[in-house]
DNA sequence: CAGTATCCAATATGATACTG
DNA sequence: CAGTATCATATTGGATACTG
């Protein structure tokens, strides 16, 4: 397999070219909250557990220049920014989609059921 | 999202758990070679570019912890070891497939042909 | 042939404090 | 609100030499 360079980076093949951009352990969780909304910085900092905030700003800033997020900034009082996915990031989401649904089988072979586990923890969060 | 623990290893999420299996810069290349072949150590280590020793090893370690490859010792001279997938292996090869695909069309739209370079590559390699 | 062992540099991540 | 800056630690990966 030959390497390829893109915007002056190398990588060995098409499955390291597309972890690069949404590999690691931050940029699924991100990418999924953003899934079918627009949130804004700290409404994605509420919603991802245990992320810091300089993983959530190296994330997005990461996300942005691959131009699989995109940032707009509203000057307005109070000011804030919104993060959305862009039409790249509307298609890397479906494979996201199905790395998500081989974990979630290969959690079941463990003996896992992580889908209940999210109601549980709903039904939880109601009771407040 | 709730996080999970399976063999005293902490997940965050789906994706978090197929990532930790197959994620990296090593393990979707040697799954690759092992796709529909069994192969020795030294195989590996030729076909695939860049890799070390050192890296080979423990790619080839963590895999067959995770049961996704099987190793087979053969102790008659000369002795050598022999790598192949397992069942679930092959399943996860699958996804390996549609996360290269992806890498495929992403590489395109960033005008590379990435399979007309390796058939170039080929091509050149009959030559010698 | 198929690895170990060791040293070292680069990167990833966390914790905490500060800012336009 | 949405970050930046700094310090500290852990993990990753490369290079090299050695071994049953």
């Amino acid at each position: 397999m030959p390497d390829v360079f893109i915007q002056n980076q190398r990588f060995y093949n098409p499955v390291d070219y597309v972890l690069q951009q949404i590999g690691g352990t931050w940029k699924a969780p991100v990418l999924w909250r953003l899934k079918s909304k627009t949130l804004r910085y700290t409404e994605l900092q509420k919603a991802i557990p245990h992320i810091s905030q300089k993983m959530l700003t190296k994330t997005l800033k990461e996300l942005e220049v691959d131009k699989i997020i995109n940032k707009q900034i509203f000057a307005k009082v109070p000011p804030h920014t919104e993060y959305c996915l862009t039409a790249k990031g509307k298609k890397i989401i479906l494979l996201i989609e199905a790395i998500r649904n081989a974990g979630l089988e290969l959690m079941k072979e463990e003996g896992i059921d992580y889908e209940a586990m999210i109601k549980e923890e709903k039904k939880n969060a109601e009771k407040k």
